[in-house]
DNA sequence: CTGTTAGCGCTTTCAA
DNA sequence: TTGAAAGCGCTAACAG
């Protein structure tokens, strides 16, 4: 079906039709009508590819992120689905398992695609190969999560999110207060997370104990769990992210301690599911949504203008410490000379 | 950067730029390589639209499912992801919410961008509209999750497998076991689990209690804490899906009941995540991710044999029941005369 | 093995 | 306001 049918059944040039979908205002009120009804009749639909070929854009949008696995992720991508269909756009996502190979492939097989523009959530902008290629190619992109003064990002402060999380869990009472993370080397987020924990840690005079870094997801349970049953154990734990901070809940579990009683754990996303949990979860969440939604809509508007983003036009969405059941005061132990605050 | 350019370049025609890439057999094995040198001196990236235009075939699939909020879909969409891009094709999601309107607008969004095939998951094949519209098309299609005898799915048998869940509990010494479902109206896989559960009571000989339908997610937990404040409240409670065994969980905690000794709770669906909660959630476990592959491959083995999926080409995947903490034997309460398989 | 060329369906000048 | 026609980049006859 195409638009050359329709043109001969109405009995019009297949200009005519095409402009009566494309601006209805330049053909008259009748022509565009019979045109409307014999598209309909012969059940027409624009054919995309032509119209890509023949106009040089898509409207399609290439998505890149680690994962589906983490309702982060898939929070953030329902967002770009609705922002995309309200402006008319379709999506194309692609997970490369924080993989850095598998993010030049995604990269190179949208390109190869067509895409207009792209979202993406890369391990390290620093570090990352495609990104310059982007630039020096023209692809219009934004980075989702990232955070970095040479490229567009729509991100939180996740340094000061943790920092202030860390003060919390001091005013609560707590002094040895731990942080997991995943492999840290993998991603500038748990980087910057990292680095707020040290800030909370240092400004409240407390010596930071090492990271707990658990690399595999498989073994996350047993090594939080040695962790924890440890002589000096944490009394509170600091999580990357709302998947460790329900695997320490579980750790904690199995080791026989109870949160928030034994063990107070602050995650970070704000998942939606961690609302619903027993406890609820602690958290500093994201607007996973919204970042996903300003992510294309910064992209849509750049591309309309005809350019591409700048590091300049890079939005910091507010967080919100989300107040659960995983945290409480800590009980005095061990330590009773570091009791102060302690009000449970 | 188009074909002309390469062709220039190289000093060849185009045609033999086509075949270098296309049927690198058909060209000489220098011809090849001179092609491929100067394609990639150039950062030649054959143009798709250019391509699905010639071939009428766009190497996209469309998918159609109700929300990625549901890791059960998330799970399934990365399964399908996997399984395309191994397949040479890309996928553009789109997101219904549930609702019969937009899955018209997401079928219709999808056949117009010239995708060659779709994926969906519909709230009910049998009511669907746009179902007989995509069969009279020719599209190829394929169903996740529903099971219909007139179309082609990739399910598991929901009705069988919480028909065997209620019989597990009746063994745990369980009586008075309710079903908590969604709107049962909004889906056939909601209305299978729901006939499956009403199956496993009438062959335990058991009256089953009124469904406890609950179709806000937002009042979800208020709604299923009065259920477990009544006098004669179940002892163990059938999910139609795991989020709602995590929220009737909750439930019980905010009820002051204990998960499993006061209350068991089953799960439908088997996400990732039900494994790391405290409890670990005893669910129903279907394969997500296997069931977007296969829909996947079956679709692609259909369009490359020029055809579409007939009913026939059916899958049932295996299910699985799969052990976790939040499942437990009934004690004896108000009804001592009914206890007989407890051994806690 | 390689080249020439028509045409996929559409938008967009340019003329009328 | 409408139509004729070129051409987006590619593939696939067909010819050589």
């Amino acid at each position: 079906m195409s638009i050359q049918a329709v043109a001969a059944k109405a009995g019009v040039s297949v200009a005519t039709v095409s402009r009566a979908f494309n601006f209805p205002d330049k053909v008259t009120p009748a022509t565009r009508e019979l045109v409307e009804r014999v598209a309909r009749e012969l059940n027409y639909l624009p054919n995309a590819s032509a119209r890509t070929l023949r106009t040089q854009r898509s409207r399609v949008l290439g998505v890149v992120l680690p994962t589906l696995l983490n309702p982060t992720f898939a929070e953030c991508l329902q967002g770009i689905a609705r922002a995309a269909v309200a402006g008319g756009y379709a999506i194309i996502p692609v997970t490369t398992g924080y993989r850095l190979d598998e993010e030049e492939r995604a990269v190179h097989l949208l390109l190869a695609g067509n895409v207009d523009g792209l979202i993406l959530v890369v391990s390290n902008p620093s570090t990352s190969t495609t990104l310059p290629r982007l630039r020096a190619n023209g692809v219009p992109y934004v980075l989702a999560y990232n955070r970095h003064p040479d490229h567009p990002c729509v991100s939180v402060d996740s340094e000061g999110a943790v920092a202030d999380a860390v003060t919390r869990l001091v005013l609560l009472g707590h002094r040895r207060i731990a942080m997991v993370s995943g492999t840290l080397a993998a991603s500038d987020r748990a980087q910057q997370r990292y680095r707020g924990y040290q800030k909370g840690m240092s400004d409240a005079g407390l010596d930071a104990p090492p990271l707990i870094e658990v690399p595999f997801v498989e073994t996350a349970v047993d090594a939080l769990s040695q962790h924890l049953q440890a002589s000096s154990r944490p009394t509170a734990l600091v999580c990357s992210n709302d998947l460790l901070a329900i695997r320490s809940i579980r750790a904690a579990h199995l080791s026989g301690l109870s949160v928030p009683d034994d063990l107070s754990v602050v995650g970070f996303d704000g998942i939606a599911l961690g609302e619903d949990l027993t406890p609820a979860l602690t958290t500093i969440a994201q607007p996973n949504s919204d970042i996903g939604r300003h992510s294309v809509e910064l992209l849509i508007q750049a591309m309309a203008g005809g350019t591409t983003l700048q590091a300049d036009a890079s939005l910091l969405l507010p967080h919100a410490f989300r107040d659960g059941e995983s945290c409480a005061s800590a009980r005095e132990r061990q330590h009773p000379q570091e009791e102060d605050a302690a009000a449970s």
